[in-house]
DNA sequence: AGTATTCATGTAAACGCTTCCAAATATTGT
DNA sequence: ACAATATTTGGAAGCGTTTACATGAATACT
C-alpha cells in the first residue's frame, strides 16, 4: 500500500559499515560476542542511516512481540491514567510498546477471545479491573498465557495480582474520622464483586468494632465506584433523619461527588459534614475543599504489575501471587473534628 | 522464551481443510477467488482449530500492520477518554489494533523520533492535542506518514485535522450569558498555543463586541487547561472589588475548579455566579450542580478522525483538510439569570 | 467437440529479522 | 612457533504471512 521502497534494514546497514547482516543483528541485541570497535562502527551506521529496527520481523523471527497489552474498563476517571503512568514509565525503559484494550469493546465476545486475540500480539497482559476476572483468569492460566492483574481480590483463585492494603486503608481511614469524633459515619461502597471493594467495606465495619461503634446497615450505601453512586448515596444519607456526621467513600470520585451532594444541601465540607474518599487521584488535591483520602499508590501498581510481568516473562515457571502495597492516609481539607451541636 | 510449538498456522489449517495454505490466506483476507464451499470448510477448521492469524507476520509479509497509533499527552481527564471510546469503536469495526503513545513517555526525544520509532509499528498516527505540533507536522508530512491531528488549530500548515468549531461555541456561550444578564464575565482561557484555546478567546471576544460591552482585559484569566487554572482563575475574579457575576472557563475541568473557588468564597452557584465551561466531558453532567457547557462531539471526533486517517490510508494523496464538528451549548444548572443586586 | 475465457487453487518468493552453526580470526600457554 | 582455546564474524534456515504468478478445472462460445 504506502510501502516505502527507500526502508532501511539491517542489511543495508551491514553493507555499509562492512559487516554481515548477523553482526548487526548481534549489536542490536546486545550480544556479547562482538568487538567493541565492530559494534562502534555499526552503531554509528545505524544513526547515520536512521536506522529503526522492524518490530514485526523481530517478533516474527524472535517470537516475542516487544509489546504488552492493557486491558481497562475505561479511562474516564483519571484513576486509569496514573497507573498507566507508571505502566509506560517501566515498559519505556524496557523498549515495549502498550496495545490499549478497552473492556467494552469486547464486551459482547467471550473472555477467551480476548486471550486468544491478544495471544501473538503481545507478549503479556495487565489487567485492570476486569469485570468477569475468573472468565479470565482461567482462560489465561489455561494458555499459560502471561498475565497481571491490578486492584483485583483474587477469588480464590492463585494469580500474580498487584493490589493495595484496602481492608487497612479503610480501617485506618475510619479509625482517623473516629478519632475526630464522628460516631456516625455513612459509608459508599465500591462494586461489590470486585474483592478491593469487599474489602475497604470490611475494614470500614473492623474499625467501627474496634472502637465499639454499633454497625448500622442504613448508613451502608451500595456504590459501584461511579461518580453518580457518591451523589445519590451522599443523597440518601443526608435526607435520614439522624444523617451521618461523616461520608466515608470506597473511591475519590464518588467522595467528590458527596461533597456535591452535600453542598447542595447548603451544607459545608468540612464544618458540617467531614468527606473521605478513596484512591488519592490527581484530583483529590484539587478540589476544594481538597480531599482527605486513602493514598493508593497507582502509579507505583503500575510500574511493579510491569515489572512482575517481566519477571514472568523472563521466567514463565517462577509462581507470583498477589502483592499488596501500602495504602496511607492523606489529610486534607475535607475532614474536620466533629463540631458538638 | 514462551515460544508454544502448538501454535496453529494456515499450513496446518490448510491441511486439516485440504486445501493449499494459499487459500487459506485467500479465505482471511476476503478474497473474492474461493470457492463459497471451500471457504465455508476452510472457516469452520479454522474455527475447530481455534486459528488466529499471526499479526506479526502479516504485517512483515503485507506491509501493513492493521495497527494505528494514538499519541495522547495524558489520560487525566476524561477528555482523553471520550476520544478514545471513538476512536476505539471505529478500530474495533475495522480490525484495528490501538498502540498507545504518551507526549510524556517521549518528551525527551525530539518529535522526529516518534515518527520514525512508530514507522512500521503503525500503520498511522492520530495526535490528540500535540504540545509542538509543528515539529510532528513537519517531520510526518516529510516521511509522508499517515496522521491525523485532533482538536488542533493548524498553525498554517495544511493537513487533517477534526476539531470543533470552537469560536461558534464560545461565541454562543458567551451571548447565552449575555442573554441572560451578565454584563461582567470573567473568561478563562486554555492553553494559548494551541488553537482551539485562541478560538475560543476570539468567540468570547466577538460576542462582547456584539453585544457592545467593553472587553475589560482583567477579566481574562490565562490558564492551560489545567484544573488549577480554572481555581486560581475564578479566585482572582473574585478578588475583584467588582467581581464578575458569570465566569466562562475554557474547558470543564477548569470550569470545574472554577466552581468550587466560588462555593469556597460561600458564594452559590449559579445564583450568585453563573459558571460556564467547555466540552461536556461525562463529569459536567454529574457534578452539582451540574455544567452547563458548549459541547464538544469528542466521540464523533474520535470517531472521524479514525474514518478519515483510513481514508488517507487507502487514498495517500488524496488531500484531506481540517473538518470542523459543531459544538452546542448545553444548558443545566450552572448558569442562570442574573439578579440584581 | 474444441478452443477461448473465466474462476479456483497451488506454489514460490519475498517481508526483515533472530538464531544456530560453522568458519575465520585472535589470544593464550607451552 | 605451534597447538589449543576463546572470541568474533558470516551465512543459512526459518518465523507465518501476503502476493504475484502459474497451473488446473470448469464454463461458455463457435
Amino acid at each position: 500500500m504506502n510501502k516505502r521502497k527507500d526502508k532501511i534494514t539491517i542489511v543495508e546497514v551491514a553493507a555499509e559499515a562492512g559487516v554481515s547482516f548477523g553482526t548487526v543483528s548481534r549489536v542490536i541485541n546486545n550480544d556479547v560476542h562482538v568487538k567493541p570497535q565492530t559494534r562502534e562502527r555499526v552503531l554509528e551506521t545505524m544513526r547515520r542511516l536512521n536506522f529503526v529496527a522492524n518490530r514485526q520481523a523481530r517478533s516474527l523471527a524472535g517470537g516475542r512481540t516487544n509489546t504488552i497489552g492493557l486491558l481497562v474498563p475505561d479511562l474516564g476517571t483519571g484513576y486509569i491514567g496514573e497507573i498507566i503512568r507508571g505502566i509506560d514509565a517501566e515498559l519505556g525503559d524496557a523498549g515495549y510498546d502498550l496495545m490499549l484494550y478497552t473492556t467494552h469493546r469486547t464486551a459482547t465476545k467471550e473472555a477467551g477471545y480476548v486471550s486468544n486475540l491478544v495471544q501473538g500480539m503481545v507478549d503479556g497482559l495487565i489487567l485492570v479491573l476486569p469485570r468477569n476476572p475468573s472468565d479470565y483468569i482461567g482462560s489465561m492460566t489455561q494458555r499459560n498465557f502471561p498475565f497481571v492483574l491490578i486492584d483485583h481480590q483474587g477469588t480464590g483463585e492463585d494469580c500474580p495480582a498487584i493490589g493495595s492494603t484496602n481492608w487497612q486503608g479503610a480501617f485506618n481511614a475510619t479509625n482517623y474520622l473516629i478519632k475526630l469524633g464522628h460516631k456516625r459515619i455513612g459509608f459508599i461502597t465500591g462494586w461489590l464483586d470486585l474483592g478491593a471493594a469487599v474489602d475497604r467495606l470490611e475494614g470500614f465495619k473492623a474499625a467501627l468494632r474496634t472502637n465499639k461503634i454499633p454497625f448500622i446497615q442504613d448508613l451502608v450505601y451500595e456504590g459501584t465506584f461511579a461518580q453518580l453512586d457518591g451523589y445519590t448515596g451522599a443523597s440518601r444519607f443526608l435526607d435520614m433523619k439522624k444523617p451521618p456526621t461523616a461520608i466515608f467513600a470506597s473511591n475519590d470520585v464518588m467522595a467528590m461527588a458527596a461533597m456535591d451532594a452535600v453542598r447542595e444541601r447548603g451544607l459545608r465540607v468540612p464544618e458540617d459534614i467531614s468527606v473521605m474518599g478513596f484512591d488519592d487521584i490527581p484530583q483529590a488535591s484539587l478540589v476544594r475543599p481538597s480531599l482527605t483520602t486513602v493514598r493508593q499508590p497507582l502509579e507505583q501498581m503500575g510500574r511493579i504489575a510491569t515489572q512482575v510481568l517481566f519477571d514472568i516473562l523472563k521466567n514463565p515457571n517462577l509462581k507470583h501471587n498477589r502483592i499488596e502495597l501500602p495504602t496511607e492516609i492523606i489529610i486534607r481539607n475535607s475532614t474536620a473534628k466533629l463540631r458538638k451541636a
